[in-house]
DNA sequence: GGAATTACCTGACTAAAGTCAGATACATGA
DNA sequence: TCATGTATCTGACTTTAGTCAGGTAATTCC
């Protein structure tokens, strides 16, 4: 990995000279292309841009702003942030930077046949989502925080079961039994958007997994068994040396994933309509 | 690829600040790394560096100097060049980067299974083949220049070596064939070691390549088939129609090439003993 | 042997990148 | 309403990274 930290960055880390060749330094133009990504308030972008100075981010839009990149305006929910917006000038700059490094970009694929430009695709898309797997962080959160719901609006929404309520505004309630003291609720994000959950509680005097999603894209990365040893670890932490879950036959890797992390089939323990499989493991 | 950049850049990027933390700025710790990598000359160090200012270099070899992590000492073969070298204390320093590279590298991968990890060096071992491939530039070189030497010394070690003969190290002389004007002799470099050399002729009222010879370690990556593609560029603009050239039974992989790039076998057209098949091609 | 070239050095500069210590206006909770 | 905290801005700095124009000693070319 190091080997090709160096001889990429050699090669193609000059992308990032792209970034020149606009009339902006490279902070600057940083800056420009995260507004242009999306970015909307001076917050947003600091830590996009990894906890930049603040005054520095300051300065740096006074500079896009007098050279008519950017326009800044005050949040009217909340006066003490501004909003961020590029102008029309600031859009074609953008295009502009975007270009270049689609342009550079194709100069180095060039030489290549498209056999092997196919494989340095797939080669890289594979390192894409291990090295994003392997950077995820699985955070305890409370299972009212918007994260916590965004998951589980997936989680449900995927299983087709609703809840008597809509999707949405009042989201999936609060469920206490997936809080502290007794349970807990865990969501792994990857650049700030759920990619993975998982709940322990307690459900007859032993500890019980829920809601455990797998964003679809990011399945067979390894995460669904990861997050699944993180809640193990929770619910031995809880007191528990047994943990049980339910799950449904369609669910095949599901399934799998269990068994080969040592959980063993039993009988219902529930009256869950949708579940058709059990298991349970001893824990420690 | 790009969105590979941005993500990877972000996450693993970082490694760069392995670099900090160590008390040397960025490129003063390059320089450092360098030395310990085996640069021995200034000049070394420039053209490894990506052609840095002398000034430059020379001041930051000064602050190496006075923090007693390098000695520098006059060349006795060239008294203006001097020769760098890593004292007990830069050497330490040295490792330390190590360690802190490797550390940094350790802890990305902590999260995978070693399947994962396994997968990912594939992946990246293949995508650093391929940019490498892309980034080589075919350069036409006199067949004197040490970079043409070097070339022709491993190819003709390797052939001795399955062949069995050997050259003499009285270098390869001269072959005025392979110069200018009626020749032409070529190096592909990258990181400025040849990893493959050919060269046109004139033979007998044709053209003939001679010396086509890739680096082990680069085959299979096209280096070849583009290289082939240049000297039968060069023998058109020498005025030839027709290319020949000869090999040997037990190359295989150059005889499907020659084949895959549209050369038809011929008989003998010379006396070259160690040559078995033989090949002619009508350019344009 | 003298001119040209090469390898490195010095000094004087610039722009970029970032830090730090306040200042200011707004927001929030007791 | 007052203390506290937050989001941003301003000014005064420092360090890095790099450029440019000469200079010196050694080497090479003719």
């Amino acid at each position: 990995m190091r080997k090709f930290n160096m001889s990429y960055v050699r090669r193609v880390g000059a992308l990032e000279d792209s970034f020149l060749g606009s009339g902006l330094p490279y902070g600057t133009a940083r800056i420009l292309y995260e507004i242009g990504l999306g970015a909307e308030t001076v917050q947003d972008l600091r830590t996009r841009l990894g906890g930049l100075d603040s005054g520095y981010v300051s300065r740096m839009l006074r500079t896009l702003e007098s050279k008519g990149y950017v326009a800044l305006d005050r949040d009217p929910s909340d006066g003490r942030r501004r909003l961020v917006a590029l102008t029309e000038d600031g859009l074609k700059q953008w295009d502009d930077l975007e270009r270049r490094s689609e342009e550079r970009a194709h100069l180095l694929l060039d030489p290549l046949t498209q056999r092997q430009r196919d494989r340095l695709n797939d080669a890289l898309a594979t390192a894409d989502l291990l090295v994003r797997a392997a950077t995820i962080v699985i955070d305890p959160v409370d299972p009212r925080d918007p994260m916590a719901q965004e998951a589980m609006g997936r989680y449900f929404a995927e299983i087709g079961d609703r809840f008597g309520f809509t999707v949405g505004d009042e989201g999936f309630g609060d469920d206490p039994s997936l809080r502290a003291p007794r349970g807990a609720f865990f969501v792994a994000a990857s650049d700030g958007a759920p990619v993975a959950s998982g709940a322990v509680r307690e459900f007859e005097g032993t500890g019980e997994i829920k809601r455990m999603w797998v964003d679809p894209s990011w399945r067979g990365a390894g995460l669904g068994s990861r997050l699944l040893r993180h809640l193990e670890a929770e619910a031995l932490r809880l007191g528990h040396r047994v943990v049980r879950l339910d799950t449904r036959d369609v669910l095949n890797e599901a399934i799998e994933m269990y068994e080969r992390a040592g959980y063993e089939r039993i009988d219902r323990y529930n009256d869950n309509p949708h579940a058709t499989h059990f298991f349970r493991k001893e824990l420690g």
